[in-house]
RNA sequence: GCCGAAGUGGCGGAAUGGCAGACGCACAAGACUCAAAAUCUUGCGAGGGCAACUUCAUGCGGGUUCAAGUCCCGCCUUCGGCACCA
């Protein structure tokens, strides 16, 4: 027989399943249907191991799921409208689209090599015009649907790629492009209204089968906390009765303990009671100040508080009638709540520090040592501690104050019970070129106008000056042929906006296209859209957590709203891929300089034996570090499987083999389910042993087996199936088992006296204890002349003797 | 600080409360060979014993149980997320 020719026989049949199409998905086949997604490349260049990670056990569910009789959904594209292709055209000049159509191809043909069972007919990018086209045209619905607004609001903005960003784009206090610290800054920013949706993606979280680590962090994110909003009147020196304020608390069980107001340094409030503020400049400077912060000034100065007194404007708290100081400080944010908070310092330790600072008085009112520090929320609601200082409330558990002192406050009409959410709105523009551009006008007559439906897609014009302008406006404004346009609504002169969309855009609807992809009427047609239902397993990474799936969550959400798709959860399941690490355990990806190239790995091992080192490394959702150690082995187990060939005689499954076959269908069938294919390996492993032992395999076995292992390993199980029956695996179904076949009429079990182990029996399937005990006193495992005190039997698992 | 996940041989890693270390790598011995490679066979947590055997072992300390890597309580460490969110 010949050696196993892995390079001329891989190339065979991935060329084979690429022209006969093997992997098409059929709309509306009356199978049903499975959605396998593997989150779609970022055009940047080669394929990485991160890639193989994330990717391979996708596929293996793919071509599991397809044995198991789906109509199986398994799509690719590319997220092309992205940095890397801007980078490159301001580094060396490459138009973008060419650099994409470039990257595309690459990584498109890198897929085949791995033997990947996507559905090449669905391919497209987010950068091509009948797919931004669609993009363009959700722009517009939010816009209609009053989703969309401008408003001149602070932005997290990067002073180097002059562009603002989105909380999501700038986690950590650094620009996601280049790393740079972000600030804050005042700006004309297109905003989605994500944060109204906090709720309905908190559902989402809900229903979606997924990790609870990756659950925390999207709550965590999306951060709700409820609370009470109290209304504080403002006085003057001379305490006449200037204003309101509200401010936002989950500790109203403090309020007796409040002795100062801090504001937001950007809260609108302070302009209106510029003429009662008698140090207006100091404020005035001290909000400049805190502009030119960046989060990381912020963040490196926790422990040490700034703030400036508002001179001339004093809060009145409605509950004790005290009057009490305002000032306005960094530690307040004005995108939270109100952008005002009452201040507690015994029992919040920002309070506490800033306090002490500035010399403000301090009222203890729940138990506890407040000598050095606040005694917070956590310490006293766990301890349940008593109030202090609170009139009536005095000496009542906080637990029952906290809930009776809410109550009060809302009946006297103090506050409001308010919930309130971490999340902000989804700023939605940068100033760059490479991007959708936003489909809307300016017109000096009829102020901000969209585009018309049929005018779509508003094309990205050419150019070939990729920066921002000295001002920060984007790229586009330079192109005075795209940017002067006629009002569609009145016909006369307007400007278009020139900001495009920032690259989550074309991520956050994807997966709908690829049930209809060609599809130049709709963004996908509703009964398609109704046959493929929500993606079944969503595979990917997890540092899109909290940016990418949240968007996905929204915009389906809205989709679903204005009747454009069937449903509201985008995904069933999510599986977040684990990491590859290089030896230092860093995360290998493209940046990665030790980084190996999985195209390497298979021009020396064959891409059947590539995959499965993955696959055994670790389980889809652990991390490993990436080592060639062990793939020997897996080369080895390949040989083998190779030569079961010479040893195959006709027959069907022998009663030598049930148990054994019928044992590893069942573990097969858990581990694809849930992409523990280290494990799937193994037992494959297992039964290849004992076929070794016996020295032989009958045909129905093999055929079995290898059905069993094409989905990890395609190319070698399809030649060994062709040499062997003549036809394609590929139409085979997976194998399946009689129940009764995974017990053995025989059993071994442990004998435990006193808990230990002591000694081992054969016995009948299903005997009962005294039969099992006959068994073992007839070897003496047991002492005899003690008496058995009881006797635990687990039917085929254990027994226990107590003496 | 808060939230989440995890900690098992020399290594990657297995174990619905029921034989800890499956499977693989590495290592060692043997077979084949003039020799090597490849392949095959066997061994392989630590300590003690010639041996049958025995003691100790799943980050640390307690507990529940006939039985704990697994469940409960209290710590330690590592990784991940969020972080002045009132």
């Amino acid at each position: 027989m010949a050696v196993y020719d892995f390079k001329t026989i891989e190339k065979k049949w991935q060329d084979r399943w690429e022209k006969d199409g093997r992997f098409k998905a059929i709309d509306f086949d009356p199978r049903p249907k499975y959605y396998v997604l593997y989150e779609f490349y970022n055009i940047s260049g080669k394929l990485h191991m991160g890639h193989l990670k994330g990717t391979v056990p996708a596929d293996a569910l793919a071509r599991y799921k397809r044995f198991k009789g789906y109509n199986v959904l398994f799509p690719i594209g590319g997220d092309s409208f992205g940095l890397p292709a801007e980078n490159a055209a301001i580094k060396t000049g490459i138009d973008p689209h060419d650099f994409v159509a470039n990257g595309f191809n690459l990584v498109m043909g890198q897929s085949k090599q791995l033997g990947l069972s996507f559905d090449w007919d669905r391919c497209f990018c987010t950068s091509d015009e009948e797919y931004y086209k669609w993009t363009q045209w959700i722009f517009l619905q939010l816009f209609k649907h009053d989703k969309a607004y401008k408003k001149n609001g602070t932005v997290n903005f990067c002073p180097k790629c002059q562009t603002v960003l989105s909380n999501e784009d700038s986690q950590g206090g650094k620009c996601d492009r280049c790393g740079t610290d972000v600030i804050q800054v005042q700006r004309d920013v297109w905003f989605l209204k994500m944060k109204e949706y906090s709720e309905k993606l908190l559902g989402n979280v809900d229903r979606i089968n997924m990790a609870d680590y990756l659950k925390e962090a999207q709550r965590n994110w999306i951060g709700k906390s409820e609370g009470i909003q109290l209304k504080l009147k403002l006085v003057d020196d001379k305490d006449n009765h200037i204003d309101d304020i509200e401010i936002y608390t989950t500790c109203i069980e403090t309020v007796y303990g409040v002795t100062f107001i801090v504001l937001a340094p950007e809260n609108e409030k302070l302009e209106k009671l510029k003429d009662h503020i008698k140090n207006y400049d100091e404020i005035v400077e001290y909000q400049k100040k805190t502009t030119l912060k960046t989060e990381f000034d912020r963040i490196s100065q926790v422990k040490d508080k700034s703030g400036a007194k508002v001179e001339g404007v004093y809060a009145i708290n409605p509950i004790t009638n005290k009057k009490v100081p305002v000032y306005i400080a960094d530690f307040v944010l004005n995108g939270y709540g109100t952008g005002a908070v009452m201040a507690v310092p015994c029992h919040d330790q920002r309070d506490y520090e800033f306090a002490e600072k500035f010399g403000i008085e301090m009222i203890q009112v729940i138990d506890g040592d407040c000598s050095k520090q606040a005694v917070e929320k956590y310490d006293y609601l766990e301890a349940n501690s008593k109030m202090l200082n609170s009139a009536e409330f005095s000496g009542m558990p906080v637990r029952e104050a906290k809930k009776k002192i809410g109550e009060m406050v809302v009946a006297k009409g103090y506050g409001k019970v308010q919930t309130n959410y971490k999340m902000q709105d989804w700023p939605f523009n940068r100033q760059r070129y490479w991007g959708e551009p936003i489909p809307v006008v300016f017109c000096d007559n009829c102020g901000i106008v969209p585009l018309d439906e049929k005018d779509l897609p508003l094309v990205l014009p050419a150019t070939k000056d990729y920066l921002p302008n000295e001002k920060g406006d984007s790229p586009l404004s330079k192109v005075e042929s795209f940017v002067n346009c006629k009002c569609p609504k009145c016909g006369r002169d307007a400007k278009r906006e020139t900001d495009t969309m920032p690259n989550w855009a074309g991520s956050s609807w994807y997966w709908l296209r690829y049930c209809d992809p060609h599809n130049s009427e709709k963004l996908a047609d509703f009964e398609k859209l109704k046959y493929w239902g929500s993606v079944d397993c969503y595979t990917g990474g997890t540092e899109h957590i909290t940016r990418h799936v949240l968007y996905a969550f929204f915009w389906q959400n809205f989709l679903y709203e204005i009747g454009a798709v069937p449903t509201r959860d985008p995904f069933l399941r999510k599986m977040g891929s684990g990491l590859i690490l290089d030896d230092e355990g860093k995360k290998m990806s493209k940046s990665s300089k030790n980084g190996v190239s999985p195209m390497e790995v298979i021009e020396k091992y064959g891409t059947d034996a590539t995959r499965l080192h993955v696959h055994f490394l670790a389980a889809y959702e652990d991390n490993c570090k990436w080592t060639y150690s062990g793939i020997e082995g897996i080369v080895n187990f390949l040989d083998k499987v190779w030569k079961l060939q010479e040893i195959v005689k006709d027959g069907g499954v022998t009663k030598e083999h049930a148990y054994h076959l019928a044992t590893l269908i069942q573990k097969s069938e858990s581990d694809y389910e849930n992409l523990k294919l280290n494990t799937c390996i193994s037992a494959c492993m297992i039964f290849l042993k004992k076929i070794k032992e016996d020295g032989y395999i009958t045909k129905e076995e093999l055929k079995q087996f290898l059905v069993i292992l094409n989905p990890m390993a395609p190319h070698i199980t399809s030649e060994i199936f062709e040499n062997v029956f003549g036809t394609d695996i590929l139409d085979e179904k997976y194998p399946e088992y009689d129940e009764k076949n995974l017990v053995m009429s025989e059993i071994e079990i442990p004998v435990q006296v006193n808990g230990k182990l002591k000694g081992k029996v054969t016995i009948q399937t299903d005997s009962n204890q005294d039969a099992v005990l006959e068994v073992v006193k007839a070897q003496n495992i047991i002492d005899a002349n003690l008496p058995i005190k009881k006797v635990i039997y687990v039917p085929n698992k254990i027994l226990n003797v107590i003496q």
